[in-house]
DNA sequence: TATTTTTTGTTGCAAATGCAACTATTTTAA
DNA sequence: TTAAAATAGTTGCATTTGCAACAAAAAATA
């Protein structure tokens, strides 16, 4: 039990050490590259959202998006409807250096996948995806201050 | 394409995250619970090794082994035969705490798998490890300085 | 054997992370 | 319609994280 939890955390933080020291030459600093392929992907989003997105914690992820605001990749505009949100867009220069985390990301895609068939990709994808549905409800949950019972 | 990489991501986040929360209880901070399991399991461990185990910046281990041991968690001993390591054991107070973090991650794997039949189960943990072996060699030739080609 | 390289561990420093605690809107319910 | 709850965003503060840069021991190579 909890070895397949245990794997996908070795997978995941040896990704996002391998992506940190290769994105510093576009001058993102550690989990920036996360905020901004979605902002590209999803233009107009909020930052609560996006949090919820990444999976991240909302003052981590303001933070993360106050720096990104003031480096020149993206922008915060006023939502004209709502007071409340401020929605985000990539600029020139974000949608600049899109291709390259892209161009990255894609490459561990397929390191990852090495030696893997059409449908053991197609497999291990929806497999993965019923897990972090089933995880992203408690999540949410204990963030907002519930107990786990077990 | 990178589909895959980024619900690992999030499944690794909000695992952690969760993790983090719950285990304040037994007064371990962010992420100490990875390596104190892992010592309970592997005693006498350097520190190098398990840095690599759970896919970690060195320096980063070094601190959070440090604080487990301040803490009473766990203890250093020199290594008689080499001056150079230092094998770590679990407390008697870290050996208590054990069985809490193993229930949560054993509960966390519960709930990631709800739904799963045990074919499924099987085949997400043998896809996953390959994943893992497959990014881990990266993971290596990136943090000792080397540069990827894509 | 001597020297070079690798392994293991440490500390300084700057930056990221996340919990509390707060404000201000918006939505829901009484 | 007013009061209560939820949503979105921010800042203070303590802690964690990780790159540099270093030291010392061990292993590999000349």
């Amino acid at each position: 039990m909890s070895e397949i939890l245990r794997e996908i955390g070795m997978i995941a933080r040896a990704l996002d050490s391998i992506s940190n020291i290769e994105f510093k030459e576009y001058d993102l600093t550690k989990g920036q590259y996360l905020y901004l392929v979605r902002i590209c992907e999803n233009p107009g989003i909020i930052q609560e959202k996006l949090a919820e997105m990444i999976k991240v914690d909302r003052t981590t992820a303001a933070r993360a998006i106050k720096k990104l605001e003031m480096n020149g990749f993206i922008e915060k505009k006023d939502d004209l409807h709502n007071k409340k949100n401020k929605n985000l867009f990539p600029t020139e220069k974000g949608k600049n250096v899109y291709p390259f985390i892209k161009r990255e990301n894609d490459y561990s895609d397929k390191v990852a996948l090495e030696g893997f068939t059409q449908e053991e990709t197609d497999t291990i994808l929806k497999l993965v995806q019923r897990v972090r549905k089933n995880i992203e409800a408690d999540w949410e949950f204990v963030k907002k201050g519930n107990k786990r019972n077990y």
